[in-house]
This record gives structure tokens, sequence and C-alpha cells, in this order.
DNA sequence: GCCAACGTTGGC
DNA sequence: GCCAACGTTGGC
């Protein structure tokens, strides 16, 4: 049985749309020790991840997508250049992991932060709850389903894919 | 841009 | 090990 997550990212830096069109990408960049455990101990191949895009007009889960590597060294922790630059891993002990995404599906329209705060299947999840952070969160495999089915046609829904131009 | 919340750092 | 200072996140 897979496990469930709900992984965030600002769409102005990578959104479900550059996923649907890369098919799958890496992860990267994660420097949270709760979520690189997360990543080490709980997250395995075929888990199936909401992609959340925060700090968005609107904010919220934006499609599906499927954990295909959960565990892998982030090469960025190496790299001098990186603004993820960490001088104390060593590709023997890489501090930082990351994991490899694939493209499920995107929802036709995004589901808002406050769409998702009304819908009581949600009402313990993580990323709702105050000052929560991390980048990646478990999810029960009831508040994916809650949240696919929202995505898929939830009366919630507002027009997709508006993004103001600056 | 503001600011609440939280993680990390570093002096002691 | 404590804790103040600082940096980051992210909704608003």
């Amino acid at each position: 049985m897979p496990g469930f997550w709900l992984l965030k990212c600002e769409p102005d830096v990578y959104s479900i749309h550059d996923l649907a069109r890369d098919g799958r990408t890496g992860w990267d960049g994660v420097r949270n020790y709760q979520v690189r455990n997360f990543m080490r101990d709980a997250m395995k191949a075929g888990d199936l991840g909401i992609f959340y895009h925060s700090n968005a007009e609107p904010s919220g889960a934006a499609g599906v997508l499927e954990i295909a590597k959960p565990a892998l060294a982030d090469p960025s922790q190496f790299d001098r250049k990186s603004e993820y630059h960490d001088p104390k891993s060593t590709p023997a002990e890489p501090t930082w992991l990351m994991c490899e995404v694939k493209f499920v599906e995107a929802f036709p329209a995004v589901i808002s932060l406050e769409a998702l705060r009304a819908e009581p299947a949600l009402a313990e999840m993580l990323i709702l709850r105050r000052g929560n952070r991390l980048s990646i969160t478990p999810l029960t495999e009831a508040e994916f389903k809650a949240i696919r089915a929202l995505g898929r046609g939830g009366k919630s829904a507002k027009p997709a894919l508006q993004r103001s131009k600056s």
C-alpha cells in the first residue's frame, strides 16, 4: 500500500505545469531535517503526492504526482555555486536527500487553501495547522483522496491557470 | 510589504 | 544545554 504526501513548491519556481511538461523532476533543495527524515525513513517508490502551490494566487492543491525514487543524495549540496551548497556534506556522507517525482495529473483548477480549509475531511491535515512550514508532509489516504476528489471536480474549483503577470 | 511562527546558530 | 538573535516561510 502506497504512502501519501503533500509537496509544496512555489509555482513561480516550479509548477504542476512544469512537471506536466517535464514528466519527471528531482525534488531537490530540501534543507530541513524533519523533511529529510521523511524521505529517508518513510517515503517509498510508488507513493502518491499532492503538488501544492505555495506563495501563489491562489495558493492551493494543483495536481498529483508519484514518487519515482524516494531518497537520493541531493547533488546541489556538493555544488559550490549552488545556493543549496553545504560545505559539511560529502558524497560519501550526504547530509541532504531529494526524491524524484513523476507527473500524474494536473487538476483543472487549483483547489485554494480556503477551499481546503472548508473541507471537513481535511480538518487534521498538517499543512493547515498554524505555523506549519514543512515543504513535504505526510497525508493520510483519506486526506489524499479528499483532495484529489476536490481537484477532479469539486464545487470549490475556481478558474484555472490565473497568474498575474508583473 | 507585513508579520506570525518556527528552525538554526552561536555565545555563554 | 539554555536562549536571544537572526533567517526563512508563507499567508495575507
